[in-house]
DNA sequence: GAAAGCTGAATTGTCGACATTATTGAGGAT
DNA sequence: ATCCTCAATAATGTCGACAATTCAGCTTTC
């Protein structure tokens, strides 16, 4: 599982994963020294990695003011979902032709444990194996270039990840949907398969858009 | 139109354009000593450029061996293809219901002006015509995330963009598959858009494929 | 009391120096 | 002739130092 060289310590791989799993808040600053200090790297290093991930988009960077945790505004998270609906169908649409048994196999494994996580109530442990299957059919489309803007919107737009399991009654469709994904794939049906992909992230887009709008709701009503 | 800093001299934009424009050929190593010299930065400046451009995908940064220019293979080339037509179909699903007014006069300009150079036979002002066309869109679906990524993997696709227009009879059809996206938009009919959009990158796919192949027959031809 | 101005600390930007690592080319062994 | 070794060269990686800039707290002024 882990990659050929180091990499995992490096600065930057060592920073995102920082970033990613929320050791940095949204706009916090990022101070090159105390980040040399905490990561055990030099300046230089740190540097570098910062300039990657502004490039990435995890970081905002502004000359001679340093480093922020990038935020991702509302509007943004619609947009990425946006774009990895359009990615993700397309990919579907490959992974319809190339999938192989094996593959398909442990899309089922995936379903049947959602099944199970759905009937628990428990909505975090849907969501990591709803990750999970998504990244079998990335595997399975072979498709490296739109792997790699896949990984990179994921990246950015963690923050809003949990946040579609709160609606009610959205896990059982969810499921729904997943199966339709896979019987498509199992019948190597390239329409059907983006096609239902398709529809399954209009649906989150919807639910996606249903949270910000009751945050927005609930925002209003405590202070005031 | 010149953005609001000096940043089209910083090194990073000055080293893109050069390698955009076709400056250094691919593969070619960056040295950044003379990369420093030749347009006038640091070298500290010039290797955070290059940690960029190659996050970016232009470049390709080897530890202790330096940057090359990143050669995009034909099989790449496809994928960024494919990638882009999944990216364009969406933003002008967006535009069609946000188009203005001036930006449908503009594209009916570009049009008219289109066909002009399809009769007297300019394929590469028909191909700058065709990206102007297709800016004016991204402009229209008003989609950040999306336009940045389109921006970036056209920059990767470079080197292909004028093989396609090689093709004998393709500007015509091109020109009436560009006239079908114009109607949808005006129509503000985002299906029809999409749908239109997507024909005509899925057209442009298989010329690209085609004239890989010819390129590859050809190649063959020669040595032998 | 609020706004403008000032001062010192904190932080970033840039350069040069040097260690580390690749690359090249010449010479020698088989 | 081919391959290997090994020094010489070139290029990259990293650190420390310092200048330039921003930032925070304090004082002054109206």
């Amino acid at each position: 599982m882990t990659k050929h060289t180091a990499a995992h310590h490096d600065a930057y791989h060592q920073l995102r994963e920082a970033i990613i799993s929320g050791q940095f808040h949204p706009n916090e600053r990022l101070v090159e020294a105390s980040i040399a200090g905490r990561i055990g790297a030099g300046r230089t290093a740190v540097r570098a990695a910062l300039v990657r991930l502004d490039q990435e988009g995890l970081v905002t960077l502004e000359h001679n003011r340093g480093a922020r945790v990038r935020l991702i505004s509302d509007n943004e998270a619609l947009e990425i979902e946006q774009v990895r609906a359009a990615l993700e169908g397309m990919l579907a649409r490959r992974a319809a032709s190339r999938i192989s048994a094996d593959q398909l196999r442990d899309l089922h494994e995936m379903i049947d444990r959602m099944r199970g996580r759905v009937e628990e109530g428990d909505s975090i442990g849907y969501s990591e194996l709803n990750a999970t299957f998504h990244q079998i059919i990335w595997a399975a489309a072979d498709h490296p270039t739109g792997g790699r803007l896949l990984g990179s919107l994921k990246s950015q737009g963690i923050r809003f990840q949990y946040q579609t399991a709160l609606r009610p009654g959205r896990a059982q469709r969810s499921l729904r949907e997943h199966e339709a994904i896979f019987a498509a794939l199992k019948a190597h049906d390239a329409d059907a398969a983006e096609s239902a992909m398709r529809d399954h992230l209009a649906e989150v887009l919807d639910t996606l858009q249903w949270a910000i709008d009751s945050q927005h709701r609930t925002a209003r009503w405590l202070p005031g």
